[in-house]
DNA sequence: GTGAAAGCGCTAACAC
DNA sequence: GTGTTAGCGCTTTCAC
């Protein structure tokens, strides 16, 4: 109702800007983008412009203008997973932070979308691409999308949070070893011995270096290592692991403890547990990875490994914004996870 | 290794395809927006090229020569939980098909992001903006905000999934009373009549109007209503719910059946039964909204009510898009919920 | 029906 | 240091 000044729907521009400020379009540019030395009395004139209009560059003039698009391509396999809903909002939180925009896309393990969700965020000019979970994860690289990554990498960046062999991507990844470390030395200091390893398939990279890593901690414990309490060719879901869990016990394997590749296999084995009348930690200790909120809701809550989402996020979306500045960093560089001790482990006896 | 055609980089423009067919970048930019009236022989040799070269138009320029950007952007409380995340995957899917791009941003319950987000997703130009979670969801709406949405609504449409007094916002709802009408009939048919309401405040329009509901069809069936049953300036989380179960039980209130507002609520009342040596659903029936994976894998399973996700993320897009087009649609929308039995619920004595 | 040309808002040479 | 100018790729009058 108030006499407010009516936005004519055409927004301000840097022209409008150059006019108030005496100069010309060019040298609020050159503010804008810090690409030049201005002298400080115009500019700041110009700043105090772009401050009274609450000025905000056109982003799409400026992808036009073949430099950046302030905006990052997130590839996600699925957001509906809680583990990759923490890791967006992460990557979403810091990119806001440094001047950027997420893009979220999701291929919902389609391999066939994988790739064209891949091309079609380079058609729209982000400026780097992060990728989680998908072809990343694989333990062997597939040719055919290292060879689509290599293309693309050669105008778009591209982070992941795995690793592609035969490709120069950038990675931000979990320190695995240090993850089943944590774990295992909880669950040794609590007496067990007899550890089952549940859910996950090998073929999966972190999955792989967790159980190598498993084995290794036994030897060095000196500790008989029995295939038998180890599953392969799973999956990281609930049924899955209630599956598999019921395999084992069925089979009269002992164990007095049970790794979970993640929270989700957890609860199926937490399902399996009960239905069996085991109790939780008393008769058998349960422990997961990812800590998503899973794993605070279950019943009991679970001991779960934490991946510190807020790190992991930021170093990604710097290393994304370190790769399109021309930034020198690391190749590899990985976050600390962090262990969380709930009511699902406890001591044996 | 092998000569493949180079990509230099430079991706094919209209300009490109002109050339080769013939004619004038203009009867290009025809053909693709399908604007004008192109005489098929040239029509059908453009749409060749099209093909040939994979040709799509860069939406960046299109966006600057002042048409649409083909993109939709979305507002969301919180992807992390997977009521919001369903929505967006279903938004998403049903964006890719109509030739849309979802651009997701979340607010995380900040009100003043909130507000931020939805100017910023303005100043992107996309095409339309859909709203789930926050001020939409108010009983009241809040001033300052319907204002902001009528400034924007100037150049860009709106939809929302609950409702905004004072815009002429469209809306996509789940219909609450019907919801409602299936949990409290599933529980009424079990013999049902001391049923409690756990979660939520009523001062969100959906909340209230399935307490309002839930009054009604009591009086209806000549069932007294007891307010002690009924909780509510409350949240959606497990740990306030189960604070309110307690609090319940505490006080002695006799219940056989207790409505929980979403599935979070319903696993905070789980574990505070659970923990009370209640067993779901011999001695009390649970049942809740939303039909997350968290039903799927609570133990017991939940009976809950599904939004059926596919189908609202459809309406929402089509709506988003009709008004993009100028299609005529209705200001507001319903979705069908459905009854999902599971272990959770079940008959009394 | 179709081409020429202007313009969307910005950046990046290139002069001065 | 700073202005001029030429695009970026597309749509859209406006003539013809």
């Amino acid at each position: 109702m108030q006499s407010q000044k009516i936005n004519t729907g055409k927004s301000i521009t840097i022209y409008d800007i150059a006019r108030e400020a005496g100069v010309s379009p060019a040298t609020v540019s050159r503010v804008l983008t810090n690409s030049a030395n201005v002298r400080s009395e115009k500019k700041e004139k110009i700043q105090a412009l772009i401050e009274k209009y609450e000025f905000k560059p056109n982003m799409l003039a400026r992808g036009l203008a073949d430099t950046k698009t302030q905006t990052i391509g997130i590839l996600s396999a699925d957001i509906r997973n809680p583990y990759y809903a923490s890791m967006f909002i992460a990557c979403e939180q810091a990119a806001r932070e440094a001047g950027y925009t997420a893009l979220l896309c999701n291929f919902l393990g389609e391999r066939e979308t994988e790739m064209r969700l891949l091309k079609s965020l380079q058609k729209q000019k982000v400026d780097a691409i992060i990728q989680f979970g998908g072809r990343v994860d694989d333990l062997a690289s597939e040719e055919e999308y290292v060879e689509l990554v290599n293309q693309i990498m050669a105008t778009t960046p591209i982070v992941i949070t795995g690793k592609l062999d035969g490709t120069r991507c950038h990675a931000v990844r979990i320190d695995s070893m240090q993850a089943m470390d944590l774990l295992m030395e909880h669950l040794l200091e609590l007496g067990h011995e007899r550890i089952a390893l549940v859910g996950g398939r090998r073929d999966v990279f972190q999955t792989f270096e967790k159980y190598q890593r498993y084995k290794q901690i036994l030897k060095e414990r000196g500790i008989d290592f029995d295939p038998r309490l180890v599953t392969d060719n799973g999956s990281y879901d609930v049924e899955t692991a209630y599956r598999q869990m019921n395999e084992l016990l069925d089979k009269g394997i002992h164990m007095t403890a049970v790794i979970a590749i993640n929270d989700f296999s957890a609860m199926g084995i937490v399902k399996c547990l009960n239905e069996r009348g085991y109790r939780i930690p008393e008769d058998i200790s349960v422990v997961s990875y990812d800590n998503t909120y899973i794993a605070e809701i279950g019943v009991p809550p679970l001991t779960s490994i934490d991946y510190n989402y807020e790190e992991y996020g930021r170093k990604l979306i710097d290393t994304a914004t370190a790769l399109i500045d021309g930034r020198k960093v690391g190749a590899v560089r990985m976050v600390t996870p962090t262990l969380v001790v709930r009511e699902s482990s406890g001591g044996t006896r």
